[in-house]
Parts: structure tokens; C-alpha cells; sequence
DNA sequence: CTTGACCTTCCAGTGACCGGAAGCTTCATA
DNA sequence: TATGAAGCTTCCGGTCACTGGAAGGTCAAG
């Protein structure tokens, strides 16, 4: 099937369907007429690109995963490892973004919002008292 | 004074500061050796820019912030709403992050973890049911 | 006088794509 | 059968906010 095709069902953009296939993630066969060609087990490793890239999972991490996806004699503790790591990053970025939601925040509501120029968000970001 | 200490003093790399320049965020002098030389001044917009970064302001927010903090007759309301809209952005942020989180969590939870190939983690990714 | 730290510029790379140009092919319609 | 649109190809450049490294100039200490 053709690159359209693949990327209805993949759910992933061509642009990036043709990029997985630059870095090597996908290999899909070419038609007579120079066209990329989709199999459906290509369609199986893009959705399967497409479902742990929208997990948060990086293009090196997913290329882990797809060699571990595609070992039969796989430990499914290499995985789980993988994913629980996933877990505490996201949690430390999800620790950070709220640090930083308060402190704006927090900023925000000191400040009058008004046409006057004080202004405590200036202020702090100046590094004023 | 020298980038080195204007790097110490601002709490960013030199390079950073080179590419803060490059991009016309700051203008120092030079010395006669052809040093940048920074004033007190070029420090505080160089603090500034550090405290907006790390607030998780874009390189073109701070351009905004930095223009609002030297206009004298700026309205708080006008940094107010930029902050505001910051917050949302975070909150978004925050609410995709958990939702990944929860996600892969319960991913995880499901999969043994031992030696054997059987895993529910790549089983979800290849999209079995 | 040399060593080493610091400074300069310039070029290239990062991650994960996206936009657009120039030029094929294929398909539906007039 | 012509034509025009849609879809495909490759290639190049841009994004964002830096970061690394090479090649070379400058400065203070010993």
C-alpha cells in the first residue's frame, strides 16, 4: 500500500513515515513505479512506533523497544525496567512543571493586572526584593 | 568584565550568553583585545533572561518580558496575562504528562518483570488486545 | 619563556520532525 | 484523449535553544 494509505492507518504523518525510514526504524519495499510500499507487518511496526512515541518514548528508546518487541526470547523485565524509568522521568518533569505552575502562579496573583507599570512578575524576574 | 564572569555572575554557560548576543537578547561592549566586556547593566538582562528561561518562558517570551520590563509605561495587566497564559500552558503540560504517566504505569504493573518473554507492555504497544 | 586558562570566530550537530520546491505517476472527468 | 488534480518522489532548509569542537589570539603566573 502507499505511503497515504500507511499513514491513515500507522495514524502517523508521511513526512514522518519517510523520516522513520531515513533513520533506518522501517524498510518498507518500492512499487514499479519507484512508489514506497507498505506490508502490513510495516503497518505493525509503525503503529507500534506511533503508540510508544505518543508514551513519551524517545526514537532510541522506541528502537529498544522494537528489538525487544521483535525477541522471542525477550526478558519481560528489560522492558518493564524500560518503562518503569519512563515512570520516574516523567514524574521528575511533572514535579519540575508544577514548581514552576506555583512560582508563576503565584507571581501572577501579587500583581494587579491593572494599566499601571508595577508590577511584582517584573519585578522578581529582575531579581528585585 | 569578561564572559567567564559574567557567566558566574548571570548563573549561564558562555555560550549561552554568545548566543544570547547572536540573536540580539544582549549587546556588551568590547575591550581593546576584542573581549566582550559586560556591564552591571548587561548582567541584569543577562539575570533576567536566566530567571524567564528557567520559568519556562520561550526565547521570544522573554524578548516580550524584557521589552515590558524596560517599557516605563507598560500595564501589569499586559505581564499578568502573558504569566496567566503561561500557567495554562504548564497546566496542559502537567495534565498529558500524568495521563502518560498513569498509562505506562499500569503498563507496568501488569507485566511480570521476570526472564520469560510474555509481556503486557509490548503486547499494548504492538496494539494486541 | 612557557604553560595553561581564558577569550575569539566559525562550523556542525542535536531531536524529531515540518514546509516547500521541482518533478514524477495515476486516476477521474469533460 | 486531454487535462487537471491528487498523490508520490527526492532534496534542501528551517525549527528551538543551545552545545561541542577546532583553530587561533591574549593574558597572568612562575
Amino acid at each position: 500500500m502507499n505511503i497515504g494509505l500507511a499513514s491513515e492507518r500507522s495514524n502517523l504523518p508521511p513526512k514522518t513515515i519517510r523520516y522513520y525510514e531515513e533513520i533506518l526504524l522501517v524498510n518498507p519495499g518500492r512499487a514499479q513505479n519507484g512508489y514506497r510500499d507498505y506490508s502490513d507487518s510495516d503497518i505493525h511496526r509503525l503503529r507500534f512506533l506511533q503508540r510508544s512515541r505518543s508514551l513519551g518514548f524517545s526514537i532510541e528508546e522506541c528502537r529498544t523497544l522494537l528489538s525487544l518487541y521483535e525477541d522471542e526470547n525477550r526478558a519481560s523485565a528489560d522492558v518493564k525496567a524500560l518503562a518503569l524509568e519512563k515512570v520516574t522521568e516523567i514524574d521528575r518533569k511533572i514535579k519540575e512543571l508544577k514548581g514552576l505552575r506555583n512560582t508563576l502562579h503565584a507571581l501572577a496573583e501579587n500583581c494587579h493586572g491593572d494599566d499601571k507599570p508595577d508590577c511584582p512578575i517584573i519585578d522578581d524576574l529582575a531579581g528585585k526584593l
